[in-house]
DNA sequence: CGTTCAAGTCAACAGGTGTTGATTTAGTTT
DNA sequence: AAACTAAATCAACACCTGTTGACTTGAACG
């Protein structure tokens, strides 16, 4: 039974697989610059040269961790233009569902290293490809991508507020958790019809 | 005419006000860690060791950079939650305005840096001090906390989608500047009385 | 059983980091 | 003009970074 964990099964994809997850883990924390290839390997329980043999450096290390995560793609869930305030008011506030807490997790990663020279490109690429795309096409119109940006903006505020000012007094003692889903779907709804 | 700018005129506050200016300048572009010391000092045309020595080391630049600027305080200028949003718009939206500007500038190296452990410390406070301390008070009510930390949110959304995305597509080409504003504005009010 | 080849480890490198002490320079004071 | 003091420089320091090549280990295959 302790054989998959403990007991080392010079499995390539394996130890590859748990490089990804301890540095998931890291840049969730701290930006790109601080954090040590050494750090990671020791999470992971490997030797540092493996993570530049496996991903040719720390570069391709972060772009794999941030772009081939095999998670469902961010906004392809909602349907239309009118569930779209409401399922992001979920996104930001409901943290019981994993999935959501994942694609959230991908949010902060991007935020922390985005001012990073080398992870920036990186970042802007997916968050043009993978987000603002997608929303976009979805809203529509003549000014969709100015409200895309606006959608954007107020995610990524969240984010930092929460996770890097470390305030998070949205859902927090008083207020009723479906009191303040209702309060950000409708200050999504606002930045799409104002 | 030329003695104040090319010649060295051995002064100390001279060279402290130039690392300072050469700091405000690096760190505006680029995260705590990614920020080098020597660069700073090649940048205000001095020695590298002097920094350590005025400054006490980078943490000691970088927490005079971010608070000891003597620029007016952030969110003293409005005198009531109903002009509020309409500031908050102009704050976002109105480059022109230098002052403004400056302000805003203040918010960039407060995100780029929020990733870096030494640096977040001292974000951290100074947020809750400058900005989320003034901005609960003017509001007022019960909820006047929450309302503050949806404003800052948006606030720094705004700020890292321009900047550090590089999505600048707000006041873009064939919006207007006037009807950009009103459209913060409204989504500021939102925000307020959501 | 012995060979083979990938998986993993070790050690060292070259470069960069912030920081410190000793030293020199320039401006002021007596 | 000589002495003094603060300002600025130089050189070197440990330390840490990502990366590379040579080496050793382990397991599967003939």
């Amino acid at each position: 039974m302790e054989r998959e964990t403990v007991i080392k099964k010079r499995d390539a994809v394996a130890t590859r697989a748990a490089i990804l997850a301890a540095a998931h883990q890291r840049f969730l924390r701290e930006s790109y610059d601080s954090v040590g290839l050494r750090d990671i390997a020791g999470a992971a329980g490997v030797d540092v040269a493996l993570i530049s043999r496996y991903f040719g450096g720390k570069e391709g290390l972060f772009r794999e961790v941030v772009s081939h995560e095999d998670k469902p793609k961010v906004f392809r869930e909602p349907k239309s233009v009118a569930e779209l305030p409401g399922y992001l008011a979920r996104l930001v506030i409901d943290d019981a569902d994993e999935d959501r807490e994942q694609r959230m997790e991908m949010f902060i990663i991007m935020l922390r290293s985005a001012s990073s020279p080398k992870a920036s490109e990186i970042i802007r690429d997916l968050v043009h490809l993978d987000v603002l795309g997608p929303l976009t096409e979805l809203i529509g119109g003549e000014q969709a991508e100015l409200r895309a940006n606006m959608l954007l903006a107020i995610l990524m505020g969240v984010g930092v507020v929460r996770t890097i000012m470390m305030v998070d007094d949205f859902a927090g003692s008083d207020a009723d958790v479906a009191e303040c889903t209702e309060r950000f779907r409708c200050l999504f709804a606002a930045a799409l019809t104002c």
